[in-house]
DNA sequence: GTGGTCTAGACCACC
DNA sequence: GTGGTCTAGACCACG
């Protein structure tokens, strides 16, 4: 599983872990049933401190995407990829909405804001 | 000069409040050389800290939008309004941007962006 | 880290702490990526206020000499030291140009000027 | 009497007139003798409050560079011009030391200084 | 443990 | 009156 963090960001460690894990999940670059790296190895892989692994699999736990297989470690649950990919649309329309809301706020006349969105670069993934 | 905070937003007091004077200064809503409430003045009528509002001023002067008047106050600068604008439409093309990388990023497809791009409320500020 | 602190100086402590770190990263008495003292640990070494220290950081993070590795510290940035160097230089050339600028502005003649300028005492460092 | 001030200056505005009036008696622009211009006049000639003028003339005055003439004002006095010059001088020759001093204390090496102080530009005043 | 934010209030120089 | 600096100490999120 390929996970890459940014040390430096302001988005906390342990979110960037959940939120590529729950975009994995509804990429199906995992698919259900599949088990997750365990908190040791993940946290070794990335060199990071074992509780930030933990409170970001506490969090998918919580949301009901990974669940634990006794002795074996944790596993998305099925009908996972579906919650996710509700909330990766939810999560993108939110933000999108935040972005026009605070554009008008500032009081960026429509056309700037047009002119902005529109020579967008449509730039391909990683 | 109208200055509205939200102290329970994740955004610091302090950016908040430069944040709305930069907005103003690019709006004309405070034009060049005139004097910003003063310190004490404004921290009265926010009802919080003066070291909160002065770092606010202090990041504005960093900028160079405001400039000290000594003994007198603080005033904006000659050219702060370009310096402004270009701020905010620059501010407002990178968040784009970035909600667009992020978008790639977690394997939204391109249907997927423009829906969300494409049911956006036109609504009024405040 | 050796830091020293004048709170006679007309210079504030928290510039004064900047500038030192500055030519710190410049000579390569810190090296880059490694970690600068904690905010506490300076402020009790040097007895004053954490808030002073963390101000002096501050200012090193917004000119992106040092970086904060969340829930770690703060580190010297990749390509702090060409930076701090080049700050260095410029610093001085234009001291010496002010300095330059204010003789004249004053009606120096040119031979005051470098009878001052020659019996500079080549006085070694602390 | 020409006298100009930048008040957004670090340097103190009634410190800025008490030097330019000192280079003008040391460079010969006043006369001993000659009077200068009143309070009141010169605070409505820079548009500053009267407070700042008197206290500029009130630091002259107490270094025995101007004195009262009763009933008329203030005028320069007699000897205050080689007062000025070796003022000025002492003032430049401190300013230069304090400029190596510093240059030394944060590790700059004899040739950058050396650099530093060939390559400057010989420009006219004003 | 780390830094970041904020409050409260003192003291200073300047105008 | 103005802003700038500094101290003291609380609270928070993060690792």
């Amino acid at each position: 599983m390929f996970i890459e963090i940014d040390p430096t960001s302001s988005q906390p460690i342990f979110e960037q872990i959940a939120m590529q894990i729950r975009f994995a999940i509804a990429a199906g670059t995992v698919r259900e049933e599949e088990m997750i790296p365990s908190v040791r190895d993940l946290s070794k892989q990335l060199t990071i401190n074992p509780n930030t692994t933990a409170r970001a699999y506490r969090l998918l736990q919580d949301e009901g995407l990974i669940s634990l297989r006794r002795g074996m470690g944790l596993a998305v649950t099925v009908g996972a990829k579906e919650i996710c990919r509700r909330q990766r649309k939810l999560f993108f329309q939110q933000k999108f909405q935040l972005f026009l809301d605070e554009a008008a706020r500032s009081r960026l006349s429509q056309e700037e804001i047009d002119e902005i969105m529109e020579n967008r670069k449509c730039q391909t993934p990683f």
